[in-house]
DNA sequence: GCTCTTTGGGTAAACGTTTACAATAGCTTT
DNA sequence: AAAGCTATTGTAAACGTTTACCCAAAGAGC
């Protein structure tokens, strides 16, 4: 039995209309001391309003509905931390919702699950959607917004780094600490779009400076941890390692490539200089901390719900950095 | 315009009520035939339920709300992923709704957003309401169950591990180590009730060998890895160690403590023994991988879903272990 | 004293479902 | 042939809000 505003009604002698109005606060349709009356009895009644009346006869919600992937949270933290800050601001409440990992089916229901309570607005975090969950979702009238992920398809909107921007400048900035054998591990290469600009990001600096990459430096891999431990095993198939340094598609691929490095007694970053992709805090927290290339997931929750709310199409960049830590060496010419 | 039952009624000649039995699928009050037209014209229309009109007139929903805590998500994601996977065995569908860190009024909103959207049942993940957020909890018809947190309040349904035990296996495992100064860093006494309860499992266990705790070998924190640091740095303050091994209240105090051992080039195990408490990935991914008393968060949320839904009352507990890696040193008598 | 605003508040329809209750048709029983 | 089922469908009320529209009272201006 949660009271109504038909109790409050009742209670206070004014019409529900009344109440209704004082409780959502229309200003200049009711005295103070109506205001003050109805407010005492809904507190004294324990009034919780029921939204889904409210959504069902305004239809409109101020909720915003982020989908996230269930593996690799350890970004998508600081990506919710930024949308959870911008919606704050403007008063808007946001639900997070498990999109499985690659699964259709675990997508259509978090998508169906937004859509039928119809959010005001979807966020889809570094989630792939399948193609027939990408159609429902363009053919719902519910604004979309992709976070942490490049498509071919430049029309959809999103917020990201620019791949290929990564992969230059981790690139370049191994070759200005000397290095001119430089590995690229850990990226995947066929289905996401986001490996191939990296990796065109990694050939263009090479080529910028006259050098190019063997095919046996580059790793392909799906970005995990095990990724990066296969990776250093096939760089150190013979006794001499053929690269001086190594670019990990992501902080845990970087980690794999450390701690198999240390198993096998090769010195990070003496015998192999690492610069990592991502640039959580878990390259803080292993030894040596990781140089990384950052990306700006923060910023990337927070005006990825700006431009979802202002329905902003194609594509924007964030801007990612070179976090200098200890896990390269510049070496002498 | 999202297409309505009655449009659909309107396209296939039914009434309202047979398009919504097709639709909801109250066997036995439809046909075959209606069935397979009214379900042929929702798809065409890409019909799609209005859940706040369902939600208003059955007064139910399936829908479970997770209030999580922004900080320390590193083992949420596991007992998120055991909520999800009971909820998907249940047809349920779970929504996340972060509660801040320790701030009344992001629980606040969280636990209002869930109670006015009448969900079947709240699940709160670590977080420590404030007096008047529990107090606004209780009074709502709405069950609830925490999670991965104890409290002296032993009315409150929860799932949790047993501190105490916690406490006293990872002391008693350290001491048949042949551990005798043993410490025990970055657990918080004050408002948290898991901290006493570790401490007094710690005291236990020295106790029931003869031993006990000199008061500098317990260093509080606030589980962080900052309050790792601190505490190596408060044991560091002599040149001898004052004890040879340390029970770590978390991962991230244990691997404070780590790469201030290693800073301070204290060899861990060899002079510093650490057994972490929570036993999470990040345990895996340093170096050396640290030993840990294991918690099943993964478990906790499975069976905490169950338990909420069939309105447990009181405290269940889940299992730790202990899971040997490579921090701690047998050291000989 | 009369009309015109303004202010505060009431009436009732609408939102999209679900479901109790009725109604019909076609059977089966007796 | 009357009565009773069963299967299928329809009618309409109900859920808790919001809000367009209406109304009355109180001043304001003449």
């Amino acid at each position: 039995m949660q009271a109504t505003i038909k109790d409050i009604a009742k209670a206070t002698g004014f019409s529900v209309a009344t109440v209704s109005r004082v409780l959502s606060n229309k200003k200049g349709f009711f005295s103070e001391k109506t205001a003050a009356k109805v407010n005492q009895v809904a507190k004294e009644l324990g009034y919780k309003k029921n939204m889904s009346a409210t959504e069902l006869v305004t239809k409109k919600s101020n909720v915003i509905a982020a989908l996230i992937n269930s593996t690799k949270t350890n970004f998508s933290d600081s990506i919710i931390k930024g949308i959870q800050d911008k919606a704050d601001e403007l008063g808007k409440t946001v639900i997070i919702l498990y999109a499985g990992d690659r699964d259709a089916r675990a997508q259509k229901k978090a998508l169906t699950t937004a859509l039928e309570r119809s959010v005001a607005g979807i966020l889809l975090l570094s989630v792939d959607l399948s193609p027939e969950n990408l159609t429902l979702l363009k053919s719902a009238r519910t604004p979309f917004y992709f976070i942490s992920i490049t498509f071919q398809d430049t029309a959809l909107p999103c917020i990201t780094s620019n791949d290929h921007g990564i992969g230059y400048l981790a690139t370049s900035y191994l070759i200005r600490q000397g290095h001119r054998r430089i590995g690229l591990a850990g990226l995947d290469f066929s289905d996401s779009y986001t490996g191939k600009l990296r990796l065109a990001g990694y050939q263009a600096a090479l080529a910028e400076n006259q050098l190019s990459a063997h095919s046996e430096w580059v790793q392909a891999g799906d970005y995990s941890y095990e990724a990066g431990i296969a990776a250093l095993d096939a760089y150190a198939q013979n006794s001499e390692l053929p690269i001086t340094a190594v670019i990990a598609g992501s902080d845990m691929v970087g980690i794999g490539i450390l701690n198999r490095a240390s198993a096998l007694k090769i010195p990070v970053p003496q015998k192999l200089s690492i610069v990592t992709i991502d640039g959580t805090d878990l390259c803080r927290i292993v030894q040596p901390p990781l140089t990384s290339v950052t990306q700006d997931f923060y910023k990337m929750g927070y005006v990825g719900l700006e431009r979802l709310l202002e329905n902003a199409a194609g594509i924007t960049y964030t801007q990612s950095e070179l976090t200098e830590r200890k896990s390269v060496l510049a070496v002498k010419k």
